[in-house]
DNA sequence: GTTATTAAGGATATATAATATCCGTAATAG
DNA sequence: CTATTACGGATATTATATATCCTTAATAAC
């Protein structure tokens, strides 16, 4: 059980944008060379971000997708359900009414118990995502990345914006 | 991105397993019937359970499964990690190196720092499980379960012991 | 207008993991 | 000796993730 690789795609793409100059675009095309990850597959993750109002396409030549908000109104958790769905990863099938002692009519006024706690989990998962926004990642970004690169790449980027 | 339904299967015998008698067992057959699920696709998440040392199995005519140590010291996290494995649900695959920018020599001190914020997120989760013991479950089943049902799954069981 | 480029989305193929079943083995209680 | 059990290996089936291909409509540059 492991989160899909679009997930780690959809962050670094939205890491990029967020240091975009203001209202520049970068393409599909570009966002997959500068990952090394084929353009069609990580198009389809794009697309659920777009749907999902994370970032914002446009057509045409000089087209490309940009942030459709600031990085600090995005969090992780807005990039993950993007592409993972915002179900919990725990789906509770309601084994106990297989019981064979139970009585057919009997209703249940409360989710399982199990469920209950497992659900919970999920919450305080989703709760870190929500705590970090792409605006903490990048001041995060800007420590750890040599001056050298971060400067190189900007450049790259910015011959293709 | 769904958990193994083994994981749900597991918590729901581990819980009927925490309610045995002392020293009582219980078979991977009756388990199975108890929960309406297929008794040998069940057995593997007993097996895992074993091998965790979570329960303990013991062969023959009256064999079957106890757990292996008090409910209070078994927890959420123990028995998801047994079916589910241990590694975090996201994994890196360090796509930040295939930046066409990047000097080929160039060495990391730290991990991602997406990677960074997905695991502290997965560390939370975890935590969540941690938290919550077999214990803890059986004192809100005992509120949850109509007392008529709770009678009667127990001599259901106890037929069986 | 014409052309090249782009996001968007549908259709389909491939690979991997989850789900499930079957069988052989060794232990063990009656 | 027999029936029952956990355990593990092998295999089949189904679902999901991964990946590619193709069409469409928009749009900027010429």
């Amino acid at each position: 059980m492991q989160l899909k690789n679009q997930v780690e795609w959809a962050l670094h793409c939205c890491a990029i944008l967020a240091g975009l100059p203001d209202g520049k675009r970068l393409s599909t095309k570009d966002l997959a060379e500068l990952h090394g990850v084929p353009k069609e597959y990580l198009s389809k993750a794009l697309q659920a971000l777009s749907q999902a109002q994370i970032v914002e396409g446009s057509l045409g030549p000089s087209g490309g997708y940009r942030l459709a908000r600031t990085p600090a109104r995005i969090s992780f958790l807005d990039i993950v359900e993007a592409v993972e769905g915002g179900a919990s990863r725990f789906v509770c099938t309601e084994i106990r009414k297989n019981n064979p002692c139970r009585p057919s009519g009997l209703c249940d006024d409360k989710p399982c118990a199990i469920a209950r706690v497992m659900w919970a989990a999920d919450q305080a998962w989703r709760k870190a995502l929500r705590e970090v926004t792409l605006s903490d990642l990048a001041r995060t970004l800007e420590k750890d990345i040599p001056a050298a690169l971060w400067k190189k790449t900007a450049g790259w980027i910015a011959e293709r914006t």
